[in-house]
DNA sequence: CCGACTAACCGAACAGTGTTAGGTTAACCC
DNA sequence: GGGTTAACCTAACACTGTTCGGTTAGTCGG
């Protein structure tokens, strides 16, 4: 197939599918090969388009990191905190398998540095050092962070036997992937809640 | 070279020189061939000592995890959080580049497990329902994880230029690769210290 | 002492990966 | 209408993890 009448690519297009790859198949299910399958085309076309896997990953990541919400901190720095640190773990949860991508690498993403310009001047703003504003920063993203990649409550077996013999503390940890999704959303909400009380 | 009078290798030597490897190219720079060339073999060797590459990683971490101390509960619960999420950080961060893989699959590692079920005991022990129990661990965990992915002032560039016009007020950001580390380590401490108390 | 057996390594291969070079043709512009 | 470019293709390269079948050194039983 020579060039089509309408092109079939564009890196918006390329950008969602892949996206839509990643959430159905985990990180490791995106091949340029399989992005080019699902596109109707050929790997090598692709890279008229995107400039290397790594470069679409990031883009990917950066679209996904557009929806956090940063508007917060004219009421106070507290409740700034508190929904900059939600609305980003909810772009992240909603795609929970390019997470990993993102705890890779470098944090020197244009997006992301964007807003925590925005956050670190809040918090200076609000009266706290340069220092501790960058501290704060950090924290408030070691708890979103952690709490995305959520290795910790996703990822356990769900047959008892695993655990009563070996774990007796854990004799109900088979319980959890039925609950996960809730128990990590409170552990969350708890470690945020901790967190900015005890600032 | 057929069968060798002494062996060249064991599941030991092959796991501190991929962990070496490890340390020194990234995860990425290891692969199953570079590892067999430095132990001084073909790559097809490794399989006679190890069943995957994915079960090498997993041993390699689970031998990281080791360092972890969760004997400070023995004077209090808070206490022994914060021994806890020191001794957790500070065996990580001795081997940074294999966070990313602790951070991409389950939890379901023996050596976890363990610790994990000892952390949840003390909680209990000390008065906090189950279920908070669950959540403060998950919560400290996430700290944990979240400093040592460290993507956060890691990764900055050092070129002032890079920030000033763009992010406002960022313009120290230069500053941090060089003192990345104890920022790291303070902002670690910071959130560790505000969690704690906040519960 | 000698044969059987096993342990430890090797060479070659398979299917998959990201990426590039060079070719073909449709659409566009002058 | 001819030249240029944009969009796709096929084929290949160098790599990945892993497996199969061989080759030989060491070890153990008779």
């Amino acid at each position: 197939m020579p060039r089509p009448s309408t092109p079939l690519l564009s890196p918006d297009r390329i950008r969602s599918v892949a996206l839509a790859i990643i959430d159905r198949d985990g990180l490791d299910g995106l091949s340029m090969r399989k992005l080019a399958a699902s596109l109707g085309v050929q790997a090598a076309s692709l890279y008229g388009h995107v400039r290397t896997k790594d470069q679409l990953l990031n883009d990917i990541a950066s679209s996904v990191l557009s929806a956090v919400d940063v508007s917060g901190f004219s009421v106070d720095w507290r409740e700034g905190l508190i929904r900059c640190a939600r609305s980003y773990r909810a772009a992240l949860s909603t795609h929970p398998n390019i997470v990993p991508f993102l705890a890779y690498g470098p944090a020197g993403r244009d997006e992301s540095l964007q807003r925590l310009d925005l956050l670190h001047g809040a918090l200076v703003d609000a009266g706290w050092s340069r220092r501790e504003a960058t501290m704060i920063a950090a924290g408030l993203m070691y708890i979103v962070f952690g709490s995305a990649l959520s290795s910790f409550s996703s990822g356990f077996s769900s047959d008892p036997a695993d655990y009563t013999d070996r774990y007796p503390h854990l004799d109900r940890a088979h319980l959890l992937p039925g609950v996960a999704r809730e128990l990590d959303r409170d552990s969350f909400e708890l470690a945020l809640a901790a967190f900015v009380r005890g600032l």
